[in-house]
DNA sequence: CTCCATTATTGACGATAGTCAATGATATGC
DNA sequence: GCATATCATTGACTATCGTCAATAATGGAG
């Protein structure tokens, strides 16, 4: 995006959110199957829309009502704790978010979501979400199949994040996403590994010349 | 259970056990706005079992098919990780474990997940409660809504154990579960912070004489 | 291109964690 | 109740991390 004006990332956005809108409603049509109207009905509860880099989605005391899916870009999710930054998540391509929580409470959510990058969002708002699934059991029973996946990946995380060291956390980044390595600075890379942005550096030399 | 003799928590865990079958036909003529059979069907899928403390309920190798809830007792999971004991999670009263994954990819789980106490369980298999998904709607949405909160506990579980040091993941056990500190061996509860057994005894020894 | 703000690296030092070994305390089985 | 295995604590030492401060590198804005 460096040299790229932000006139041409819109347009950029536009062909690619166009595409996506296609791919989007024949999955809908090939796992539900459900009336014409019906596939309808969902694919015109989906939002897509266009986000420049370094704004903000969400902050702490607003109420997060919509589950976002991302079909390009960064979110990063972080909150301050005695003043400090402390980011817990990268949401990248394919990865989706939500607080059922937030929106089923109206309790406002302790953290920012922010972009990293200029990034493209497909949402729909939880309270639609909910009246869908109500109409539409086959809907709810593939998100309700999408939702345990990602239980069992939170769950895997925490499990690799108890039991390893920050050189190992970060070997694990440089594994298994290592397009984050060069996609986020490395001081929020640092409190995402639960350490300090001088132990990253320092980590991040001892691997490179294992003396 | 010191000086309970095993046939003495057997017959404690079978009225425990009646209890707790009033208890849940009732939450389900409750929650599920359906017919009395339906009701019979899904609650004759529950099992209901009794354990005895330090025998295992499933280690690595094996698929993992039942969705638990705990009735009474404690539950760790752990994993080897180079002859090490890593513990990454202990399940208590009222809480309920899973995993789709193992089940739905009939992959085997590379835990182990063994009683720490003697240990009541209600369990339904995952495939009958597919099959009651399919059938009762109204069962999935309860059920999903259960997912979508684990989903919320486990992100949270994570967002505090990166962004804190071993003393206030401590501090937090000692606050938010208070009993596992009694219940649990402390070189289990040592993994489950992320630190070694000596760690932990220093740290409790800084806690309890802050010079 | 230059300037300036932000981010990354390095150094020095104290605090904490890991490791290995020894000793105490506790539980468990016989 | 005693013997033994397991678990918890302590000590000594090393490695790593956090902190504070200084310097170097980077990247935007104009």
């Amino acid at each position: 995006m460096k040299t790229t004006r932000q006139k041409d990332v819109f347009k950029e956005h536009q062909s690619l959110i166009a595409r996506h809108k296609k791919e989007m409603k024949n999955s809908l049509a090939e796992y539900l199957q459900i009336s014409e109207e019906g596939i309808e009905e969902i694919f015109s509860a989906i939002h897509f829309k266009s986000y420049k880099s370094g704004t903000v989605l969400v902050e702490p005391g607003e109420v997060f009502n919509d589950c976002c899916l991302i079909l390009k870009g960064c979110v990063r999710q972080y909150h301050l704790q005695d003043g400090e930054e402390k980011t817990t998540f990268f949401f990248t391509e394919d990865q989706w978010f939500a607080s059922y929580y937030s929106t089923t409470q109206n309790k406002p959510v302790p953290y920012y979501l922010t972009f990293v990058e200029d990034t493209v969002l497909s949402m729909m708002s939880i309270s639609s979400e909910y009246d869908l699934f109500k109409k539409y059991p086959e809907f709810e029973s593939v998100c309700r199949t999408g939702i345990e996946e990602q239980l069992e990946k939170y769950q895997e995380m925490l499990v690799s994040f108890m039991s390893s060291s920050p050189i190992q956390r970060y070997m694990n980044v440089l594994e298994n996403r290592p397009d984050l390595i060069q996609r986020v600075p490395q001081y929020q890379l640092a409190s995402y590994l639960g350490i300090t942005p001088e132990s990253l550096s320092r980590i991040r030399k001892r691997i490179s010349s294992p003396k």
